[in-house]
DNA sequence: ACCTGAACACCGTTCAAGT
DNA sequence: ACCTGAACACCGTTCAAGT
């Protein structure tokens, strides 16, 4: 290292940040899966010694739910207006690819994966169209639970296809759409 | 070891097999999570060397698939004759404590645990119930795959109460059940 | 047949320096 | 401030013996 201009982003090619040590990372779990992760190989692919490392997360763990939040920002998208079926029917969709992405290998780290930024904003966008629909809050947040579970479980078994997803969506949507009917769980206008 | 009758299985405290080193590997997730289980711990737990575990498991991999089969083996109950909606909830309610017992330690190897020849009987009961529902045969695997990533992913989850999963569940069929009635996958009586 | 040692090639991480 | 070395306490696993 030869150095930049002081109080800046280091600006050569063997400069550390964090997203440069999360890019490498993700390359290597796309490549050979998450066990395939270790300091001293995301190193070696930095050019740099493992210990560097350590100057950009606290440990190990810290770095891979750093990856992790970072995939589920990536592709949770903000729901679009319209029918409140077809908006969670979309929010959730691209849940289950961030999810189920990355060869399934963040699948192991899902316990964790549930409480990053990208998720809670997902969980308000949920409730704000179950709200819309006309969930009362309590009946909209055992809904919310139910419908992540069914998202979370068909992105962990992975075989699914997108239409099959869709297909148990639309019955699940079906069964709380009744019940909202059934005025049970409604809220008033 | 000093050794007992000869051809028998060796009834010493000290003698090794599969399901003693199992039954200390369940007890160490218990006290400390999935990833504490090392050949080396349960070698001193056994009070044994590290490499007669090799005896018994080819690798730490079929190890640990070994002892998630055991516990979706032990908890998986046969479904009892009934209602299919009843029984459909008490089998998927069976395996979602399997799945996400032992601290959700489990969860970490969902996918692996999903070939499990406990799974497997799992899915050949509840396509049994689909079907005497009515469910025509691809229409009813359809609606498996669905049902057990709801459950799935309700024990990856892992806050749910077993109300609230019956609450979703509940949703789930009843919009597996107007699919039913409209007639469209409903089988030939 | 079943278990012992020693050894090899890895880990994550602490600690003391270097510049 | 940022990176380097060396070292420590672990890993899973191979290989050659022991009894």
């Amino acid at each position: 290292m030869t150095g930049g201009a002081d109080k800046r982003e280091p600006a050569r090619p063997s400069g550390l940040s964090r997203e440069r040590i999360l890019e490498v990372a993700s390359a290597v779990v796309e490549a050979d899966g998450l066990e395939a992760v270790s300091m001293r190989r995301l190193a070696q692919a930095l050019d740099v010694w493992p210990m560097a490392l350590y100057r950009y997360f606290a440990d190990k763990d810290e770095l891979l739910d750093a990856l992790v939040a970072r995939a589920t920002d990536e592709v949770t998208r903000p729901a679009a207006r319209g029918p409140w079926r077809e908006r969670l029917a979309a929010l959730l969709g691209s849940a289950r690819e961030a999810l189920g992405g990355e060869g399934l290998g963040l699948g192991a780290r899902l316990p964790r994966a549930l409480v990053t930024p990208g998720v809670a904003r997902l969980a308000r966008d949920g409730l704000g169209i179950l709200a819309d629909a006309g969930f009362e809050p309590e009946a909209g947040a055992r809904a919310w639970r139910v419908l992540l579970s069914y998202t979370v479980g068909f992105a962990a078994v992975g075989g699914g296809e997108g239409e099959e997803f869709a297909y148990g969506l639309e019955r699940l949507l079906d069964g709380l759409e009744s019940e909202l009917r059934s005025e049970a769980v409604r809220s008033a206008p």
